[in-house]
DNA sequence: GGAATAGTGTCTTTCAGACATTATACG
DNA sequence: CGTATAATGTCTGAAAGACACTATTCC
């Protein structure tokens, strides 16, 4: 019936982390995601997402989890599928079809990632400078991904999930400005996440800052009790 | 390397045709797709979505053009990759992935397929009605495609493929009058469509009826020059 | 009190929606 | 001239952006 063709998953993970790059001394916020180094042909030696095989008994997004988990030890707060890649010869060793995933994960989780020589963070929007080019169509996956990331956290309610369950609106603003890649004025953006009912404020404030403590809030998942009119799935389990 | 599993394409194609449903006996527009019946196990007999097994040597979008091809004999307007669906028990034959697309067909086009006792045309949104359950997980697949038009005909300009190279403003809207399944202010929606730079006038109207002719617009392709701001591809000939 | 950020008020612009009005065809 | 739709004008309310202002904490 199939034809002869290997089915991967990849996974484009994102975190936020202190920029390291040139020029961001301060605590600039920026997206990095982990890579792998390859170890055999094709592309020795060249840097590409985190993935592997699909087995039979699995779901696409537990292949996703799984693959991630073995090759950087990471569990994503938020996995979502992004595109199937499957052009005739994105691999010149035979057909691989590869079903790509976003994952988003916490700071705390990606500073636990063991980097060493075959596993590093790199700047998002610097792969080339950093890491030069990525193995196989890596480098497109990646750009569409950051796309979709920058397009999706202007009307979905996912920039959670980059911090922790309780947060400040200044941290949550952090994150947009730091994926969108400009300043956002505080008090338009604390109305427009109020107006959106993704978030609630909890009785606590992060204190201890040399000025007025911060509320806390939490996310609150979805709007209404329904899927709130976005995705069929995406607020059920998983589908497939 | 890879699972053995079987990798196949299944398209949702979508055309808008005169609302054959009860109670709709005007010139009502209405979401129509293309089933085909089964003749083996598993659910034979049953409606399903027109698809195949994709070969080792086309691209994945290829495999969906020539499978819908072969099933209806259609050459869309409009494809556009869906989702890919990979729960391990889709089918109860073994391990099947499909990737998933969305087309979408002119009216005239659709006219010509030749129905028969194993190829119809039914209303997208009354279908346990008409065909009985869909084979497979055929349903949830249409539910999510039609989600997917109809909230991506609010900001991107695909409405045009179901209409004819050159169109009124008024025939315009009457394709989002019958994806969104409502009215629509035909000064506010003339306004909202001339801002959105996604027609351009001709200098031709169409005259013949009972009042001032109307004039023609064609569609103008990516905004800009570069994507438009829209995803990366999709206005490049294909990727994947 | 000074510095710094949290949080509120307000003005303007923009845009969607409701709806009135004018324009131009056919019969 | 009547009718029907094309096309334009205008008003209103909601939301986004710019920015001034008040509140509260640490030092």
């Amino acid at each position: 019936m199939g034809a002869s063709l290997d089915l991967a998953v990849s996974t484009v993970i994102l975190a936020l982390l202190p920029g390291t790059a040139a020029g961001c001394g301060d605590e600039t916020l920026q997206l990095h995601l982990p890579l792998v180094r390859r170890t055999r042909e094709p592309f020795d030696g060249r840097w590409a997402l985190p993935g592997g095989w699909v087995t039979p008994d699995e779901r696409l997004s537990s292949a996703a989890r799984r693959t991630l988990a073995e090759t950087t030890g990471l569990r994503p707060s938020y996995l979502e599928q992004l595109y199937t890649f499957g052009a005739p010869h994105r691999s010149p060793t035979g057909r691989v079809v590869s079903v790509v995933y976003t994952a988003l994960v916490r700071a705390p989780e990606a500073a636990a990632v063991e980097v060493g020589e075959n596993v590093r963070w790199a700047p998002a929007d610097r792969l080339p400078d950093t890491v030069g080019e990525l193995a196989f169509d890596h480098a497109e996956i990646v750009d569409y991904a950051l796309w979709r990331l920058r397009t999706k956290v202007g009307y979905a309610a996912i920039a959670q999930h980059f911090l922790a369950e309780v947060f400040t609106l200044a941290e949550l603003r952090g994150v947009h400005e730091a994926v969108l890649g400009k300043s956002l004025d505080p008090a338009n953006f604390r109305r427009s996440v109020a107006a959106s009912g993704a978030v609630e404020a909890t009785d606590e404030v992060r204190a201890g800052a040399a000025h007025r403590p911060a509320r806390l809030y939490r996310a609150v998942l979805p709007p209404g009790g329904a899927t709130g009119g976005y995705p069929p799935w995406q607020s059920r389990p998983e589908l497939g």
